[in-house]
DNA sequence: GTTGACTCCGTACTTCGGTACAGGGTTTAG
DNA sequence: CTAAACCCTGTACCGAAGTACGGAGTCAAC
């Protein structure tokens, strides 16, 4: 009667959030998670504060966090911070947006080469490795 | 008489594709780039075959190809690889698109945040580090 | 003929987010 | 009592695409 519900060890911990256990220790050793705690015996035990403390972070990567970046998160507080988050949230709404056009330039690219090679006559040679080999323009430094 | 006109040394070859030096030798060890060829002395040369094998590297990776993809492209002929880089091209698209799919989805989350946030009154807590701490379901493995 | 810029070769380091051991110790179920 | 399953610490490694650096050789200009 004196095993306090919900104390888990850290494999528990880690199937909690859906990560493995060498995730966890990882999370440990960059500070987003506390390494040392309670203990029964000889092993670390967490509780339910850990497992809300884990999701977070993963959450946040899903988000298109990085670890640093949830690094912060974790240090805002719920009460005081809300300017910061919101602004947090929208610049990283930027980034993807920023992401996201790249990507929108280089399937336009893709799509107008392969639109020619379909609408090239068989005997020639292929349009999109023409393309490549012979651009206008050596694309920009960086 | 004897410099044939456009022979190059490691560094204006960089140059002309706007990399480093150590890109080049870089693509050399991955074999994306002969590594032995003319020299003048004891410095190699490099031909405009060379430049434009260059560019094309460079022009396929802002596409979305790996060097190892590349790799693959350089080894198809323009005139009888037709059928194999056209499906090249749509693979890459689909794996762009995919991309941005997951980009959207990101977008959109961070938008329902933030857009929640604005919608609270002000002295309540932060609905955006709330949502991350207290989500519905933990995020599926992988 | 010397200075400065360039080249060569080899190796090591970077970022990011983990993953994989090795070599122990501990706990717990049967 | 023993064996499986778990935990501990520490270190090394992965992939991708480079970047940095050391120490030496060489080339071109003045």
């Amino acid at each position: 009667m004196n095993t306090p519900i919900s104390t888990l060890t850290i494999g528990a911990l880690a199937k909690s959030a859906g990560v493995g256990v060498e995730t966890v220790r990882y999370y440990q050793r960059r500070g987003l998670l506390a390494a040392n705690g309670a203990h029964r015996g000889a092993f670390r035990v967490y509780g339910m504060d850990e497992v809300a403390r884990l999701r977070f972070i993963r959450r946040a990567q899903a988000l298109g966090f990085s670890l640093d970046e949830v690094s912060e998160l974790l240090a805002l507080d719920e009460e005081t911070d809300r300017e910061r988050a919101r602004a947090f949230a929208q610049a990283k709404i930027a980034d993807v947006e920023s992401r996201i056009r790249q990507l929108e330039e280089m399937r336009g690219a893709l799509q107008g080469l392969v639109s020619c090679c379909e609408h090239t006559e068989a005997p020639a040679p292929c349009p999109i490795l023409h393309a490549l080999a012979n651009a206008a323009e050596p694309p920009a430094r960086e």
